[in-house]
DNA sequence: AATAAACTTGACTTTTTTAGTCAGGTATCT
DNA sequence: AGATACCTGACTAAAAAAGTCAAGTTTATT
């Protein structure tokens, strides 16, 4: 379970345009410069942030990228998405089936246990705004997250039937 | 980001064990033809689980594996580290320096945030014990998780975006 | 002791995904 | 016009994931 490069390049390169004043276009010329990222693997990147709607590109000389929206509208979650495969994609088994779509689902434990961890992941990265990463200099103080309770339902009556077996097509 | 096959299918396996009898050792092969797994495949899963201690193997005639501990005391975590690559591998780059060693990390705020992420994975998966999951018959009911505070700057009032508690019903 | 069930080991192959590249554009500014 | 910079889609190479194989070793049972 990996971040991928190309969701890490996308927010350092969104982070560095939002670093930038509101309107000057942001040339990824410079981007790949600073951040030391191969212009040709940004390009391809910034043609999802752009279909995605996380920014807006000023073609010709002087051009570059800008922010399409007000970073405190931009989350982390929305970049990731845009460049990754989904965290909960399908099944228990590798991808016989589609999103919420095996048969068998209700009798499953491993479905709720992974689509959980879906959603905690993406509702993380949802939590943070570019907004919130700009206007902080220094990663320092940033922290409260807290997980309070996080458990499994502990009680509940020791169940004796073995549930049925999980069948493969 | 995904969760690979293979740790999905080692909490699958341990999973199958943990609902038989606790002393009773589980053939890889039954594993095998009632989860569907690949009997090859799931040989090389249970190398790492028996060096990460999670089972016991009990060879001969009549072998198997049996959990090496207590149910209530393996997490899902502790499987899934067994067999993933680390969430958190490295800094901002792809893997060209090793955990926690960029040397600018202190000015990075893409170090602090998948840091952060990894850490937020491996709590939740931590917090889940294969005993919470084997005395649940069915999912429906297995919810209280709750995310307290998930952001990162706290002063900042926003909108209450932290994932309701997940229904699963 | 012989047999057979079942685990053990390490290397191997195949498939899929990731990361990165390329060529040949189009739009816009000066 | 010329330079700058984005646009598009396909392409390739490298790595990781998924699955396989062969040749063992260990132990229960007969
Ligand atoms: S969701 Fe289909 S078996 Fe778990
Ligand atoms: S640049 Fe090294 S951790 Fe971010």
């Amino acid at each position: 379970m990996q971040i991928s490069t190309k969701g890490k390049y996308a927010v350092r390169a969104i982070l560095n345009i939002a670093h930038h004043p509101k309107e000057t276009p942001v040339s990824l010329a410079a981007i790949s410069k600073e951040e030391g990222i191969s212009l040709l693997f940004l390009e391809q990147i910034f043609q999802s942030l752009r279909k995605g709607e996380i920014v807006r590109s000023l073609r010709g000389a002087h051009g570059g990228y800008v922010l399409a929206r007000d970073p405190s509208d931009i989350t982390i979650g929305e970049i990731v998405r845009l460049l990754e495969p989904p965290l909960y994609t399908s099944s228990c088994f590798s991808k016989h089936e589609a999103v919420d779509d095996c048969r068998i689902a209700d009798s499953c434990l491993g479905f709720v246990l992974w689509k959980q961890l879906a959603e905690l992941v993406d509702g993380f990265l949802d939590s943070i705004t570019i907004a919130d990463m700009v206007t902080q200099a220094r990663p320092e103080v940033v922290y409260s997250l807290r997980v309070k309770s996080n458990r499994m339902l502990p009680e509940k009556a020791r169940k004796e039937t073995s549930p049925e077996p999980l069948e493969v097509v």
